[in-house]
DNA sequence: GTAAAACGATAACAATTGTTAAGATCGTTA
DNA sequence: TAACGATCTTAACAATTGTTATCGTTTTAC
């Protein structure tokens, strides 16, 4: 008997059907909008009904951007809300964005005490792990170029969402560089 | 309330002691021993007494070396285990080791029906999770030679029990590459 | 004990990426 | 509307890493 890993479109349902249910707080914020900033403690988490953000942080001056989330994710810098810490990271909208607001105090208790909440959050986690394992792989498997192949195949939609020099962080590089391996790849097809 | 995340040594009494509990098979494995190869579903997790294993993948014939476990660590291919699916990774022993074994079957029981061990191995999912999201985040922030200069402060043991061109590749570089580095290393001191 | 394999250092050259700077385009804001 | 900032591309050069090969040493296997 296997753990059946659930699909993001599966997943995204079943988020906002939880949102529903525990009638979480509705928000509105334009894009560009600071959530969370780096060495506060994150006491919200937000599941996105409509919009983007990403998770950066700042690196001697540069900007590194660790994920971007779309609609039917759950987003929160959620080291800091697990563990109590100081947040590494930034939350930023990338654009206009609805929010379902969970507070941390609910978190933990609906995490200890609604069956229904934890599988599904355990269940996030664990999709979340495997997710974090395939993408480590990526950076020691695959040079740069292929990284972007990759993305550019999964994930084609981030590149009309979102800043391209975002992206390059992303997949470790500069922009510089994404631009040049975009104009060889564009001439390779 | 927020979650206490365990040290590795606590974790590791922890798991003995669960082992211990449910009184698991130990066996002995000589260096350089299969325990998984590539396509084959895993049907065991292995808890370590003493000695350390790799998990490793070929990718177009170049070995690349996903992670390291030693005592005290759970190891398997964890994502074959959850989902039931043929592992990506071989698993090797590295040194004479010695293991405790859980099977599979084991495993899904006591994870639903034993709370002291979900709690823990639930745990255990979280910590990982930390683990890989930081890891993944030192390949976007550092260079390669940072990366060596981290792990060589955080664990220098690694580099008297491991082959070089293992903990290269761990790295993301070739073995040449990490060969130049601790030589440039080496000098700055 | 000896042959074979594994391991690590190094050299030479190719390929890739980083850095810095300049310029063009587009959207936002006063 | 005009000024500004954000974004992306491109160029030139520096720095780093990959590739291939050789060599000496150590470890392993028969």
């Amino acid at each position: 008997m296997a753990i059946a890993i659930q699909d993001d479109k599966t997943a995204g349902k079943m988020m906002l059907y939880l949102a529903e249910k525990y009638q979480l707080e509705l928000i509105s914020v334009d894009a560009r909008v600071t959530l969370l900033e780096e060495g506060e403690k994150a006491r919200r988490i937000y599941f996105i009904k409509e919009g983007c953000l990403r998770l950066w942080m700042n690196s001697n001056g540069k900007e590194i951007t660790n994920q971007f989330f779309f609609e039917g994710s759950l987003v929160a810098s959620l080291e800091s809300v697990l563990t109590n810490q100081p947040s590494d990271f930034y939350l930023e909208s990338l654009e206009k964005s609805v929010l379902y607001v969970l507070e941390k105090e609910r978190f933990e208790q609906l995490w200890e005490e609604d069956a229904e909440f934890k599988a599904w959050f355990d269940h996030y986690i664990l999709k979340r792990f495997i997710y974090y394992s395939k993408h480590l792989l990526s950076f020691l498997r695959d040079k740069p170029e292929e990284r972007y192949r990759n993305l550019l195949q999964k994930n084609p939609d981030i590149f009309q969402r979102v800043p391209q020099h975002y992206i390059a962080t992303y997949l470790g590089i500069t922009a510089v560089s994404l631009s040049r391996i975009r104009n060889k790849v564009a001439k390779t097809k």
